[in-house]
RNA sequence: GCGAAAGUGGCGGAACUGGUAGACGCGCUGGACUUAGAAUCCAGUGGGAGCAAUCCUGUAGGGGUUCAAAUCCCCUCUUUCGCACCA
């Protein structure tokens, strides 16, 4: 017989939300804690991802709660972006519409797994009480100057017809669609989140993050400290600037490497003729996508410009090349090229035929250009090098650094490889920029008084290649609200990443209606103290939210420097070693498992199946094991149920217990103390689940009850009664009801957590392994109190200790209280 | 190429600061119950030798430190992830 979850479940789910359990307090005497799982976007059908992904938040939640938390677990819905575009077009329906539709199922299938969440909070993007907000912030961005539009080359996805931020461009390719990604010159939106460099890569505002998303975060700012030099130009009033993290190399500077983008070269082109090589060079590279130019393959290309540049440190002339490989979004646009100490430059040297110059030479084994078959990138002693010569090239970076300061040469300065943040996404569904532009007063932005810029829901979609707003005359031609002449709307909309960049602080105020929300609300919850999410969210969202955390701080909006305390990346679901998805056509249904076997069975399936971190295997075996699991649980309480009410909490510690019920409350208080220490310190589900089954074990093991006396009968009722409180943060239902069955009368988060009994968890024998030189030869049965000695003389006691040391000399004997005797012979 | 993490039975995974490798679960084998199946229960399950006690071997591969190594150190290989002409 299966136990009856389904109704357990009902029964449950209706008393929680009836009660209102999971309704967080605004203020409470008790500590808070915030647990968020990154919000979904709203798709229509939870897949396995989701279930597992919130069935750890689920379970911190309730944990948190037992030990006496006010803790808030919010949801709501990434709401707006592409892909509900294309649901709705797909549906010839509207992205409102199949939007609130999507939200409606997910919200059911949420309350259909039980998990324990904040309705009352709920937000979703797409809608206006929500995005007003998101506009409010851009206003703020913009009069910090923190929001500008430049032109310049973006990444264009012509599958979704909208621009990329790099961080969206995966292998050349787009990040959501996978289509090809290709540069197109756009006027776009752009977050200065460089202004905020320097702060992103400090992490010691963070209690608890994973090494690795540090790591990467760190690398994509990527800090680098150098030295920008000034060239002047032969024959010509300009100066080009190059960075450098080789000041140490300057004077076997032979060339300078220029892209075809750089503003110089530009102009040099205007005096050229089209037919000229150069002109021909130049238009040809810059009709290349940077894709291609900047994959690894690609080779190095370029043409003299025909002028010289003087190096500064020794008034030599130096070619000007214009070349593939200079990045003109990288330090100044511009580089130096030392051939002998830089590979990349070594190697367009050698094709081209352009002078070189050692200046760094091997402390040991000096080498000639002849000789040299690769850049040398290593330390030396610097040659050729005037009045440095003979100095340390580590040493001699800082002391030319400061020479050509003094002499206004260059100075020294640090470069980001982190971009502005684009913002401009040239789409329907999104947050409206609420910017006007009017002909007399330019760019002006909409007054808070006429927030948010509502979408206009009378849109053509569909499969055009301009963005539908364009289209919607009434809604773009407005007056402007400063002169009120007539005036055009900014049409773009923002990314969705803005809108994710601040929802963890709504949550915390989420009806308010006169600002994003109080800072008395955002205080008490923020920061948030355990984030769980994929790590696919490394960098971008990660990033961009820690970045509008740390300008709501400066705006005086919040006080915290992070919105995320700790951070929990979990695995995705796989099956056959793939990640599962509709697509691959391996994907498993929750609704159906959750029918068949209930929720409480595919959340301890989740969290048992391997480390929340890890990816998790989906195995219809291994579920059906967890329902086993479940279903023995319920056996052991219906078969007993008399004998668990009857006799628990009788035990007063004394009367005789039989050995095997004393090992069986041995097991009682081991398991409390493991499933505890197994969520409170790693957060290792898996092997709480694990104890909580082997415990289970134990209590099977005892099948005589008839002849236990009362003192035994108390240690077994004892032992079965841990069960529901120790299963609830994994298996809520099914441990509310057997909690409920045994005689309790108030709810399982209200029970505390249970406290293990030192006392209990000592043991009167204990067993040593006897190695001899790290063989082991036998084990070893001893009092608990027995003194070194007496463990060491029963172990040489032992008949198979003996057969290897009869007649050989005993040089030491080790001993490790309660774990093993190891025996060194000569 | 650079950076990070990881390699443990047929499978998912345990082993926390070096101290019984393989907990727990799945699968498999044998048995019980049953007309039969499902479910359940009992026993076994890294490989090899042996009736057995017991012994040998084993954590990607090779070396090392140690009384003792999955764990620490060095080298090699493989996999996954991130970055990739960043001057």
């Amino acid at each position: 017989m299966e136990y009856p979850f389904h109704k357990i479940e009902k029964k449950w789910q209706k008393i929680w939300k009836d009660r209102e359990i999971f309704k967080a307090n605004d203020h409470s005497d008790k500590p808070k804690f915030y647990v968020l799982s990154m919000f979904p976007y709203p798709s229509g059908a939870l897949h396995m991802g989701h279930v597992s992904n919130y069935s750890i938040g689920d379970a911190i939640t309730r944990f948190k709660m037992m030990q006496g938390y006010n803790v808030l677990q919010p949801m709501g819905y990434d709401a707006f972006g592409m892909p509900a575009e294309n649901f709705a077009i797909l549906h010839n329906s509207h992205p409102k519409i199949t939007t609130e539709e999507n939200i409606d199922i997910m919200r059911k299938q949420f309350d259909m797994i039980g998990f324990g969440l904040d309705w009352s909070r709920e937000v979703s993007t797409c809608r206006p009480d929500y995005y007003k907000w998101g506009q409010w912030f851009f206003k703020k961005m913009y009069e910090n100057g923190l929001a500008y539009k430049k032109s310049s080359f973006v990444n264009w996805c012509d599958e979704c017809q909208t621009v990329l931020a790099n961080e969206q461009v995966e292998d050349g390719k787009c990040w959501r669609c996978d289509g090809v990604v290709r540069q197109k010159e756009l006027e776009q939106w752009f977050f200065r989140i460089t202004n905020y460099a320097e702060e992103l890569l400090d992490f010691s505002g963070v209690l608890d993050w994973p090494e690795k998303v540090k790591i990467m975060q760190t690398n994509w700012i990527g800090k680098s400290y150098g030295t920008n030099i000034h060239f002047k130009l032969e024959n010509e009033e300009d100066i080009i600037t190059v960075f450098t993290t080789r000041p140490d190399t300057i004077f076997g500077c032979t060339f300078m490497a220029l892209p075809p983008e750089h503003p110089l070269v530009t102009r040099w082109l205007k005096q050229e003729k089209e037919d000229s090589e150069l002109y021909q060079f130049c238009e040809r590279i810059l009709n290349e996508d940077k894709i291609k130019r900047s994959a690894e393959d690609t080779t190095k290309e370029g043409i003299f410009s025909g002028r010289y540049a003087i190096n500064p440190v020794n008034g030599e002339k130096v070619q000007i090349w214009i070349t593939n490989y200079v990045l003109m979004e990288y330090g100044t646009g511009a580089v130096m090229a030392v051939p002998t100490h830089d590979q990349r430059d070594f190697e367009f040297a050698l094709k081209y035929d352009i002078p070189m110059k050692i200046v760094i030479q091997h402390p040991e084994k000096p080498f000639t250009l002849e000789e040299m078959k690769e850049a040398y990138i290593a330390e030396g002693i610097l040659v050729n090098s005037g009045k440095f010569n003979g100095m340390e090239s580590g040493a001699s970076q800082k002391a030319i650094s400061e020479w050509m300061e003094e002499n206004q040469l260059g100075e020294q300065t640090v470069t980001y490889r982190l971009r502005d943040w684009g913002i401009s996404r040239q789409r329907y569904w999104g947050n409206p920029i609420p910017i006007i532009y009017c002909e007399n007063c330019g760019e002006v932005l909409v007054p808070d008084a006429d927030l948010p810029v509502l979408l206009p829901d009378d849109v053509k979609l569909g499969k055009t290649t301009k963005n539908p707003l364009l289209s919607v005359d009434e809604w773009v031609n407005t007056a402007c609200p400063k002169c009120g002449g007539p005036g055009r709307r900014e049409t773009d909309t923002m990314d969705t990443f803005v809108d994710s960049s601040w929802y963890f602080a709504r949550y915390s105020d989420a009806h308010n209606d006169k600002m994003p929300f109080s800072r008395d609300k955002a205080d008490y919850w923020l920061p948030v103290d355990q984030y769980i999410g994929g790590i696919e969210h490394a960098v971008m969202h990660l990033m961009y939210a820690r970045f509008f955390h740390k300008f709501m701080r400066d705006l005086g909006m919040v006080s915290s420097d992070e919105p995320f305390a700790r951070l929990l990346t979990q695995g995705m679901v796989t099956k056959d070693g793939a990640k599962m998805s509709k697509s691959k056509g391996n994907a498993v249904d929750p609704q159906y498992i959750v029918d068949r076997y209930g929720a409480d069975t595919v959340r301890v399936f989740m969290l048992f199946a391997s480390p929340p971190e890890k990816d998790v295997e989906w195995s219809d075996e291994g579920m059906k094991g967890s329902f086993r699991f479940l279903n023995r649980i319920w056996r052991l309480f219906e078969d007993n149920i008399e004998i668990i009410k009857n006799n628990l909490g009788t035990y007063s510690g004394n009367g005789s217990v039989d050995s095997t019920l004393k090992e069986l409350r041995f097991s009682t208080q081991f398991t409390i103390k493991k499933v505890l220490e197994d969520i409170k310190g790693r957060m290792q589900f898996n092997t709480a689940i694990a104890a909580i089954m082997e415990h289970l074990n134990h209590v099977y093991s005892i099948i005589d009850l008839e002849n236990l006396n009362k003192a035994e009968l108390a240690v077994y009722a004892e032992a079965c009664g841990i069960i529901p409180r120790l299963l609830y943060p994994f298996a809520p239902h099914i441990a509310e009801e057997l909690w409920q069955m045994t005689g309790n009368k108030q709810l399982l988060h209200e029970s505390g957590i249970p406290e293990y009994q030192k006392e209990f968890l000592v043991r009167d024998e204990v067993t040593y392994v006897v190695q001899i030189m790290g063989k082991i030869r036998g084990k070893l049965e001893i009092s608990a109190n027995a003194t070194e000695d007496e463990i060491k003389a029963a172990a040489l006691d032992l008949e198979n200790v003996q057969k290897y040391t009869e007649n050989k000399k005993i040089e030491k004997v080790i001993v490790i209280p309660k774990k093993l005797v190891s025996i060194v012979m000569g």
